[in-house]
DNA sequence: CGGCAGCCTTAAAAAATTTAATTAAAAGAT
DNA sequence: ATCTTTTAATTAAATTTTTTAAGGCTGCCG
């Protein structure tokens, strides 16, 4: 039979000054965003969270006694999503619900000590994963590449509202 | 419609110009990917497409015959999970197995006619979807951020077989 | 007061992904 | 040359996650 050789397919290094177009912007975004979170969830389990919780404890941790409904839109998910994900962390202890003193349909999230206390150990988590993901980069292209993510956001997000709309029968 | 002018003079503390850190790269990237797969979803849909599969598409655009664990690792999926979407397209038809001739363990994936024809559908609906969220980018922003964005992916995975390699027990 | 609308939760269903186990084939060793 | 080990893909089972639908409570307004 033919020998077989294998060598020489393992890297396909060539392409260091490749031209990047517009075309290549979602792929990439998609692989990045999911190594991204593949390495996170990894260091954020050590404190006891899972994947989609850390958003939960970082945006009470900007503004505490959001809306359950507040968070879900803020984090890009559905309602019994997030109602799931704070019973969690609710019973894991992060947080706890409190209804509003004005309005009792709404329901207010607030963190807990522990929670308050994995904020720190979320941003480690996340930093260590950042750091590692931009081991080559300035801090230049640090606050560039943030900025234009955000507008990407931004700009997908408003578009996504409008065929929100489109929904309605 | 839009934004034209964003004075921005709210009595908020935060002007246009954020100071973003190393620390909101984690938060921006996944939002930023969650709302790009809701777009591209969408206009997928419109191909018969499911999400996921564009990227097989893709991947054997650019080099047809690939092996389903070719397929697999490149995309960031497990094997089983490849099979399935592979075993899903095949049944729409847009590609094909084919067992190779050399070494009968390996599985050959091909375009089909139907397979080459979605490419540009998908090229256009990812197209479409990449002009939207970059709509006010500049080209050397956007070269710029695919290239950071590729780097990013590459500096993650390097550490994710690392860690790989750890679970061996 | 009674109906309507908003917000959250529960329940049920659907989908997707991961682990483990199976089959088949190639490479290597005895 | 045969047997063992390793690699590749698939199948099966189970876990997890997300979505849809329905229910319940509250505030608002006629």
């Amino acid at each position: 039979m033919g020998k077989k050789h294998k060598d020489g397919k393992k890297h396909k290094k060539k392409k260091d000054q490749t031209e990047y177009t517009l075309a290549d912007l979602s792929p990439a975004l998609t692989q990045a965003a999911r190594s991204m979170r593949t390495v996170l969830s990894r260091n954020l389990l050590e404190s006891g969270l899972y994947a989609g919780q850390d958003g939960v404890v970082l945006s009470l941790a900007e503004s505490d006694g959001m809306t359950a409904g507040g968070l879900a839109q803020k984090l890009g998910v559905k309602a019994p999503t997030m109602t799931r994900t704070i019973g969690r962390m609710e019973a894991q202890g992060f947080l706890k619900r409190k209804p509003d003193a004005e309005d009792a349909r709404l329901t207010k999230v607030y963190l807990t000590e522990l929670g308050r206390g994995s904020v720190k150990a979320i941003e480690l988590a996340a930093s260590s994963c950042d750091k590692l993901a931009t081991l080559d980069f300035s801090e230049k292209e640090i606050r560039n590449l943030v900025r234009l993510l955000k507008a990407i956001d931004a700009n997908l997000q408003a578009e996504a509202v409008h065929a929100e709309e489109d929904e309605e029968d």
